[in-house]
DNA sequence: ATTTCATGTGTACCGTTGTACGCATGGACA
DNA sequence: TGTCCATGCGTACAACGGTACACATGAAAT
């Protein structure tokens, strides 16, 4: 008979290996969807569909498991940045390609960029992600200096921070052709200096 | 005969107008200090040297505190935001005076730059300060049209963004040259369209 | 087949936080 | 002068979150 007892229906054991990585990816989500603020061991447990314990086991706590999430998301967005410009042959190409990733006709989504700035953020305070943002920032502009000079992508690579934050940011319609004109003279060679001298579109390869 | 017991050292009450405004201010402190994640009633309270019940008393809740904080800071950015572009007459002034503003040499505090982000990252998830982030990103271009047609300003005022955030995350020096050159070319016209055509610089006035 | 231990699972504990609430007091106004 | 209520003050409480930990189990090594 039954004795009334609970049942304890503790799950199966499961045979898990990726398990860190579903972890860390889940931790992405979470961020993406509440914040670094609102980001907690059991709503990225309830993500990755892990017991609460199994954070703990993995990671030494929620410090270390938000820096390599965040670490595993950079090495996407370089991946992905990287390839983006992937096609770009000459200035006019580059202008346009860049004009798509602020518009987001491009795989890396608004969500992503959105973890990006709390990455940002909260490396502001914590030291340990430094490294992390100072890594991807140098990656962005290493892509972009395969087609300008480094000057010239150090003020490009601002530019599409700043165009993609307030695109995200503005109600408003943001028009296509306002951000192309933009990025147009980013790229742009500064009359009367040589500031904007680009050494030719090759990838490269030394002679 | 002292009986042990405790004092109970009860604050004399305070006359105090001004509570509400010193809060605010205090809680953009602590904001500023902790980010939004760490920001607390407590944290708040000491900073402004309030008890703690005096927050729920002024304010519904944090979630009111903190919106209306950032409120507070926007209005005071756009103070600055417009102060700073006061002399401003020729567009080499205008060159000079975003540089100066991106640099830091002027009365805005990096400390408040870390804030607004803040506001930005916290405006993408709540409705309720979208329209401050709205407000503030509005006045900050009607100050640059003032000396740049409207999709130029567009395009200055995101290239400050991202240069003021590049240069905040980046622990390498960042050199006032290369700064410089970005600005001048984003407010240069763009050859071939008529795109970058500037009303000469006449602030306003209708004729 | 046996052992082992890395990995998996559930739960308890303790500090922190938001918020409610009871009581105090002295400017303001009659 | 007397009253009153807006404002000030301290504390309680329930919820939540990070972390520790005891126990389970099965893949791999022997």
């Amino acid at each position: 008979m039954d004795m009334g007892g609970k049942p304890v229906v503790r799950r199966a054991r499961r045979f898990d290996p990726k398990r860190r990585e579903r972890i860390l990816d889940a931790a992405i989500e979470v961020i993406a969807e509440h914040g670094v603020a609102g980001t907690t061991h059991r709503l990225i447990a309830r993500a990755a569909d892990v017991p609460l314990g199994s954070l703990t086991y993995h990671f030494t706590g929620l410090d270390e498991l938000r820096a390599l999430a965040f670490t595993r998301l950079a090495e996407r967005l370089s991946r992905a940045y990287a390839a983006h410009f992937d096609g770009v042959r000459t200035l006019d190409d580059l202008v346009e390609a860049v004009t798509d990733m602020v518009h987001g006709n491009v795989g890396t989504d608004a969500r992503e960029w959105a973890v990006s700035y709390e990455l940002y953020l909260a490396a502001l305070r914590d030291p340990a992600l430094r490294t992390v943002t100072e890594e991807w920032m140098r990656t962005s502009r290493t892509v972009l200096e395969r087609f300008v000079d480094p000057d010239t992508a150090r003020g490009l690579d601002a530019l599409i921070e700043g165009l993609v934050m307030h695109r995200m940011l503005s109600t408003a319609p943001f028009p296509r052709a306002v951000t192309r004109a933009a990025v147009a003279r980013a790229v742009q060679p500064l009359p009367g200096t040589d500031a904007g001298r680009t050494p030719t579109h090759e990838p490269e390869g030394r002679p």
